[in-house]
DNA sequence: ACTATTATGTATCGAACGGTAAATATATTG
DNA sequence: CAATATATTTACCGTTCGATACATAATAGT
């Protein structure tokens, strides 16, 4: 497969990650293609040639976002116990939150929490990879009871559940302005409730 | 004053309410003016005329929307000790955040969490007012730990802000589909943190 | 050099957006 | 019964939305 054409003018991912960059800050809904050509530095035609629609380009940004964050994510559910897991996703979400180089919080809490039916297929989506972020999360602290990490008598889907409950509510302090400072200690805060 | 003219042919109080329910589900930029004027039961020029545009309209929901759910905010405030208005405000949440007559979380949050630059005053008067709860909630864990219901070393606003970033948290989980007893779980673990 | 193929730039599409002008309807006041 | 005042209805405004048709530019293969 040799190229063939006029070859494309602009790298594809440095355009995502302006895009990413637009979604971020707006959302799905609030973001307009002239904000998201203006970022990327193209003109609306180049986008749906190289994208499809805006859609779909939205789910490409959402696709290279999970894979960026991702690896801290895989990196806090390897922490040795479960204590250290609780520790890592939630310092981890607040550093994030609170990165003055991004907009504040968490893209798939900010993408869509709240749109119109135009844009219902791009909140489910989010929705869903919410959860899956939340079962990865109860998977590990399954494991982390049965190897005795946990005590009998808790239970990892409810602890899955109120850790992603304040990752998600960090997003919505930050969106209000929240600094690290006090976002971390939120986060000592919460750790106070993790079984011992 | 005695009215003069045509009088007007629907209630002011019930119209909010349906453009309430509206705003709540699809936050302030995902309501469009057809939806909006479609669940009130009037057209344009007479919401127009009655409330003046469509950022007045919502402020003036979210005014009615407040005055609603201030009671039950202040009955949480109110409680005698701060462990008691803790689980009144997170037990509280859970409740609405869960409730099927209306759509999921709070509408503070739902209503402009991200949005274009043109709905950027809506979206700094919901910060405010998500902040002014917040100060609310410090205030009176401030009295609780100067009447010794809270220990020496414990910081009001820390607690404040961990209050509110669980209670945040669940207008997310509520939205993605969390359902009342798992929202009433998150409670009971987010509680595990109050100092005591 | 010529053809095929792909990308870009311009100019525009129809639909939906928030918002209104003007005419008509319904009430109170004198 | 006028005269006045307000509300409703219809039809429409200009703008912005996401999305494209079409002509032009730039590459590879023959």
């Amino acid at each position: 497969m040799v190229a063939r054409g006029r070859p494309r003018s602009f790298d594809i991912d440095q355009a995502l990650d302006q895009a990413l960059y637009v979604f971020w800050e707006k959302g799905y809904e609030g973001a307009s293609l002239p904000d998201l050509t203006r970022a990327m530095g193209i003109n609306r035609p180049s986008m749906y040639a190289a994208f499809g629609n805006k859609e779909a380009l939205f789910r490409k940004v959402i696709e290279r976002y999970s894979a960026t964050h991702s690896a801290l994510f895989a990196q806090a559910l390897a922490q040795p116990t479960a204590r250290e897991v609780a520790e890592h996703l939630l310092k981890g979400t607040a550093g994030l939150c609170s990165d003055r180089g991004n907009p504040p919080g968490c893209l798939l809490v900010r993408g869509a929490l709240s749109c119109s039916e135009a844009a219902d297929p791009v909140r489910e989506e989010l929705v869903a990879r919410r959860a899956a972020n939340e079962a990865a999360i109860r998977r590990r602290l399954e494991r982390a009871k049965s190897e005795g990490d946990l005590p009998i008598d808790s239970n990892p889907a409810d602890l899955a559940r109120y850790l992603s409950t304040v990752m998600q509510g960090m997003t919505v302090q930050a969106s209000g302005g929240a600094t690290r400072a006090q976002l971390q200690k939120v986060v000592l805060t919460a750790l106070r409730a993790w079984p011992s």
